[in-house]
DNA sequence: TCTATATCACCC
DNA sequence: AAACGGGTGATATAGA
C-alpha cells in the first residue's frame, strides 16, 4: 500500500433505470491518509471532465462494489483510475463457500467484521430516495449525500481490517476487472427494438395462438397455464398410466414426456407445446431508449467466480431463440468469440497432461481422443466417424462435469456398459489429468478449500460436492481467463458488449470489424496463455453484419415458428384496416387453424 | 388472495 | 439420498 500516494473510498448514490446507463445523484471520496473529504451533487459533478480526486498511477480508488463507481464515471464521461480496489471482491473470495448470515454486502461485510453498519431500514430508504429522481429538497439532498458518506465511513473501517488479509496485486487484478465489467455494461448489446416492440405487442396473442389448435385435443390448457389435475384426467380417459415423482406428483420433465411419446405418440403434439411455451420467455430484457441491452453482470456472484447476470433482463441468459433480437446498428457488425472447448484445454494445460494437450491442439479434441484411446483409425475424420466421436465428445464433457456411467448412458442413448467403457477410455487415456483431478479433490477435502492460478479462493464447507471440487479448477479458471481477456479488450479501446462464461460479444464499425476481431482473437489467446502458463487457447468467431442479426442455430426454428405467426397477426390486422388492399390476398388468422401446428418445433 | 415450495426449463 | 458443474427464473400447486 505505501507505493500509493493517494487512497480515495468513493461512493456514488444513483439510479439506474432498466436498460440505461446510470444516472448519477451525488458523490462522497474521501481521502484515507488526510481524511479530505469531497460531497458533491449532481449539478456539481456535470460541468466535470475528470473525477476530483486522483486517479493516476500513485494514487488507489477503493470502493464496494466498484463496477458501479465505475459505471457512474463512464456516465459522466470521466476517465477511470489505474487501480482500483474493490472491497466486494475481496470479501467474496474470502468467504466465498460460507454461508453468510447478512450476505456479501457492505452490510454483509461490516457486520462479519464485528464492525457498526448502519440499519439496513435507512439503507433501502435512502436507496429508494437515490432512485426517485426528479427534483430533491435541500434537506433531501443532505440527508442523501449523508447517506452516502457513511457508506464511505464504512468503507475507513473496512479498509485496514481487510488489508492484512489481502494479497494486493491480485486483489487489483480483481479491481481492475471491475473496469472491465463497468465498460461492458456501459456498452450493452445492440438490439432490434422494432422487433422487440412487435414481440411484445402480440405475446400473449402467440400464446393462444400456439395453444389453441393443440389444446383442442387436450382440453388441459386454462389460457396459457397447463393444469395438472387437468391432463390426469386425460391419462385416465385414455388409460395410460404415468411416471410419478417420490412426491407423488406427475412427472411432468420434457425427458419422461419424450420416452412416454414413444409409446403414445398421441401425447406427442402435446409435448411440442409444453416445449414451445417453455421457450416464450421475454419479460424483463433491460433494453434501454437507445436499444442497448444492459443489465448488472454480476462480477463475481458465482461461487466460481464467474458473471452471473440475471437470465431474464440479459438477452445471453433467455431462450436462445430471442438472441435473434440481437442486431447490429447500421454500419456497425458484431462477433460473437468464444475458446474451443475452453475447459478440456485448461484442463490439459494445468494438468499437464501431454496427450490431453496433443488432443487439444490437434483441433478437434474429441475425434483426437478416439484416436488416441485407439477407438477409432488414426486417419479418422469427423465425417467418417461422426457416431464415435459425438460419443466421445459427450464422454469429454461429462467428465467435466464428473457425470457418472448412468447419466452418460442416458446421455448418449447407450446401454451403461458402453458409457463405462468410455469413461474408463478416458482415465486410461488421461492419466495425468485423471492424478490432477484426484489430487485437487484430495486436497480440498484435506484443506477445505481450493483457488485459481489468481487466487479466487472457494471454502469446500462440510459436506463438499466432490463433484463440484473435480469442476472448479476448470471452470474458475476459465473464469479467470475471461476475466482477464475482458480487460485486455476494454483497455485496448475495443466495445466489448458482453462477457458469456467463455466468449465475449464484441462490436465494430464494419470497415474496422475484422480487424477487431483478430485483435480480439489474439487478445483472448494471450489471456489464455497468462492464465494457462503459456498454454494458447484457440477461439472461433460468429460474425453479424447489419443488417443481418444475430442467430444461434438451436433457435433458428423457433424464430421463424413465432415471426411467421407475428406476420399473420399484421397482416390480418393489415387485411382489417385497408380492406380494399388487402382484399383476396389474405386469411384472417382464425381461418388460420394450421398455423400453431404447422409451426410448432419438431421433437429433437 | 398472497406466499412459499417444488419442479422444471433455460443458459454456459 | 443421490450421484451432472455453475447459475436464474417461471410456473403450478399447496398452504396460510
Amino acid at each position: 500500500m505505501e507505493q500509493f500516494k493517494e487512497i480515495w473510498l468513493v461512493d456514488f448514490e444513483f439510479s439506474a433505470p432498466s436498460g440505461a446507463v446510470p444516472e448519477v445523484r451525488c458523490l462522497v471520496a474521501k481521502e484515507y491518509l488526510s481524511n479530505k473529504c469531497i460531497r458533491l451533487w449532481v449539478d456539481e459533478l456535470g460541468g466535470l471532465s475528470a473525477p476530483p480526486y486522483a486517479i493516476d498511477e500513485q494514487s488507489l480508488l477503493v470502493a464496494y462494489y466498484a463496477s458501479a463507481e465505475m459505471g457512474c464515471h463512464l456516465a459522466l464521461g470521466w476517465p477511470c483510475p489505474v487501480h482500483v480496489l474493490d472491497l466486494f471482491c475481496e470479501f467474496r473470495t474470502m468467504t466465498n463457500g460460507l454461508t453468510l448470515p447478512c450476505g456479501a454486502g457492505l452490510l454483509g461485510a461490516l457486520t462479519y467484521f464485528g464492525l457498526d453498519a448502519i440499519d439496513s431500514a435507512e439503507k433501502t430508504t435512502m436507496r429508494d430516495l437515490a432512485i426517485r429522481g426528479g427534483d430533491y429538497s435541500s434537506e433531501e439532498k443532505l440527508a442523501l449525500l449523508d447517506y452516502c458518506e457513511s457508506d464511505v465511513t464504512a468503507l475507513a473501517q473496512l479498509l485496514p481490517v481487510m488489508l492484512p488479509h489481502l494479497d494486493l496485486p491480485r486483489s487489483l487484478l480483481r479491481g481492475r476487472y471491475m473496469k472491465a465489467a463497468a465498460h461492458m455494461e456501459h456498452a450493452g448489446i445492440p438490439i432490434d427494438v422494432v422487433m422487440l416492440e412487435r414481440l411484445r405487442a402480440s405475446w400473449s396473442a402467440l400464446q393462444d395462438t400456439l395453444i389453441g389448435k393443440i389444446d383442442q385435443d387436450y382440453g388441459v390448457y386454462e389460457g396459457h397455464s397447463f393444469k395438472t389435475a387437468r391432463f390426469t384426467e386425460w391419462l385416465v380417459s385414455h388409460a395410460i398410466a404415468w411416471p410419478l415423482l417420490a412426491s407423488g406428483r406427475l412427472d411432468l420433465k420434457d425427458d419422461t414426456f419424450k420416452a412416454m411419446a414413444q409409446s403414445y405418440p398421441s401425447l406427442g403434439p402435446l409435448r411440442e407445446l409444453r416445449v414451445t411455451l417453455s421457450q416464450m420467455r421475454l419479460a424483463e430484457l433491460a433494453v434501454g431508449a437507445d436499444g442497448r441491452n444492459r443489465t448488472l453482470l454480476s462480477a463475481f456472484r458465482a461461487r466460481t467466480g464467474r458473471n452471473q447476470p440475471s437470465n431474464a433482463r440479459f438477452v445471453f441468459g433467455t431462450a436462445v431463440w430471442l438472441r435473434g433480437l440481437i442486431k447490429p446498428r447500421d454500419g456497425y457488425g458484431i462477433a460473437y468469440i468464444d475458446w474451443s472447448q475452453q475447459e478440456f484445454g485448461i484442463a490439459a494445460a494445468l494438468s499437464g497432461d501431454p496427450l490431453m494437450q496433443e488432443a487439444y491442439l490437434s483441433g478437434d479434441p474429441y475425434l483426437a481422443f478416439a484416436i488416441q484411446a485407439g477407438a477409432v483409425p488414426a486417419n479418422a475424420t469427423k465425417k467418417s466417424h461422426k457416431a464415435e466421436r459425438e460419443q466421445f465428445k459427450a464422454c469429454v464433457l461429462a467428465v467435466q462435469y464428473g457425470m457418472g456411467a448412468e447419466s452418460l448412458a442416458l446421455r448418449i442413448g447407450q446401454p451403461v456398459i458402453q458409457a463405462n467403457v468410455l469413461l474408463r477410455l478416458h482415465q486410461d487415456t488421461y492419466q495425468v489429468f485423471w492424478r490432477w483431478s484426484d489430487a485437487a479433490v484430495d486436497y480440498a477435502m484435506l484443506h477445505n478449500k481450493l483457488w485459481t492460478v489468481f487466487g479466487w479462493t472457494v471454502q469446500a464447507g462440510r459436506d463438499p460436492n466432490p463433484r463440484f471440487l473435480r469442476n472448479f479448477l476448470m471452470q474458475g479458471n476459465g473464469a479467470e481467463m475471461l476475466r482477464l481477456a475482458c480487460c485486455m479488450a476494454t483497455e485496448a479501446g475495443i466495445t466489448v458488449c458482453a462477457p458469456v462464461h467463455d466468449a465475449i460479444l464484441i462490436e465494430a464499425p464494419l470497415e474496422q470489424l475484422d480487424q477487431v476481431i483478430e485483435q480480439t482473437k489474439m487478445i483472448m489467446a494471450e489471456a489464455s496463455a497468462i492464465v494457462l502458463d503459456g498454454f494458447r487457447l484457440n477461439s472461433d468467431a460468429d460474425v453479424i453484419c447489419y443488417p443481418d442479426r444475430y442467430s444461434d442455430e438451436r433457435g433458428v426454428k423457433m424464430w421463424e415458428t413465432v415471426t411467421d405467426i407475428l406476420h399473420q397477426f399484421e397482416q390480418s390486422t393489415c387485411a382489417s384496416v385497408h380492406t380494399d388492399l388487402c382484399v383476396g390476398a389474405l386469411k384472417p388468422v382464425h381461418q388460420r387453424t394450421d398455423v400453431a401446428s404447422y409451426y410448432l418445433i419438431e421433437n429433437s
